[in-house]
DNA sequence: TGTGATGTTGAATG
DNA sequence: GCATTCAACATCAC
């Protein structure tokens, strides 16, 4: 689940559900996704504090503390916020959950652990560390194309490139060729201008539209690639037969002939 | 029962 | 340094 989207409305949930309200307890499933730091260190650092704001970068969010250090929360592939009232209602693959004063729970959920959870105490230096790239809903047209100019890869791997562009996973890449018309193995040194102009304006397009809904998939616009992003199915309208194949080290739908290959 | 999965990293190769 | 490929991480769902 977790691109941009549906972290941007993690965040959403986080800033409802965590900010503003004292930690009263905090309680650790499995330390496994805590990336630098233990359990109990985990649990001794947050108890007593509250959050106090949040900031996103692509995939990355981070919960600001009355301290002023961050916690990352970095989803990986089945990361999820669910915030509940009654323990029956725990998610099935809780790793940890933040208890507040008024009695309400904020618990994080994760079947395959790729989770990263990680103490931050300075965020700009940690940021700068991690080499992260703008974010893919603010960078501006200009830096976007200066990103592209001098870069000879594929145009999927350059959109899945955290350092470059941070915030496109694997669907939403999908999603972006497939509107584009480009062939996601399209080679970025023999894209005109006008593709890459369209291909900005594209990518901001559907990931604020995807915000604006939540990430919530049933409410996107009927015309879009991911309802068809499986193999052998006939694309939208008879334009051809969805394939598949591995880009820039993903798995990849496309429409071959549909999706011209640049 | 095997296969694939919305992510990231680090190593190896060219 | 750049581009690319691959394995690893850990587990679930179909």
């Amino acid at each position: 689940m977790p691109e941009l989207p549906e972290v941007a409305t993690y965040q959403k949930v986080f800033e409802r559900h965590a900010v503003g309200k004292p930690i009263r307890e905090v309680v650790v499933n499995d330390a496994k996704i805590l990336r630098n730091l233990t359990a109990e260190q985990f649990v001794e650092q947050l108890t007593g504090r509250t959050f106090i704001g949040t900031y996103r970068r692509g995939k990355f969010l981070f919960g600001e503390l009355d301290n002023h250090a961050y916690l990352q929360l970095h989803f990986g592939m089945t990361g999820d916020l669910v915030p509940y009232q009654d323990p029956a209602d725990a998610p099935r693959f809780e790793r940890f959950r933040l208890h507040f004063t008024d009695g309400s729970v904020l618990g994080f959920d994760d079947s395959r652990k790729f989770s990263h959870i990680v103490w931050v105490d300075d965020l700009p230096a940690y940021l700068l560390s991690r080499k992260l790239g703008p974010d893919a809903l603010e960078i501006s047209e200009d830096t976007f194309l200066q990103l592209l100019a001098g870069r000879k890869g594929q145009l999927k791997a350059l959109l899945l490139d955290q350092h470059a562009l941070a915030g496109v996973g694997n669907l939403y890449a999908d999603e972006i060729c497939f509107q584009a018309r480009l062939h996601p193995a399209s080679r970025l040194d023999g894209l005109s201008d006008e593709h890459k102009r369209l291909i900005f304006q594209l990518m901001q397009e559907i990931l604020s539209s995807a915000v604006e809904r939540l990430a919530y998939y049933r409410e996107y616009p009927e015309n879009w690639f991911w309802q068809w992003r499986q193999l052998g199915r006939p694309g939208p309208e008879g334009i051809g037969v969805v394939q598949r194949a591995t880009i820039a080290g993903r798995t990849t739908y496309f429409v071959e002939g549909w999706q011209v290959l640049v």
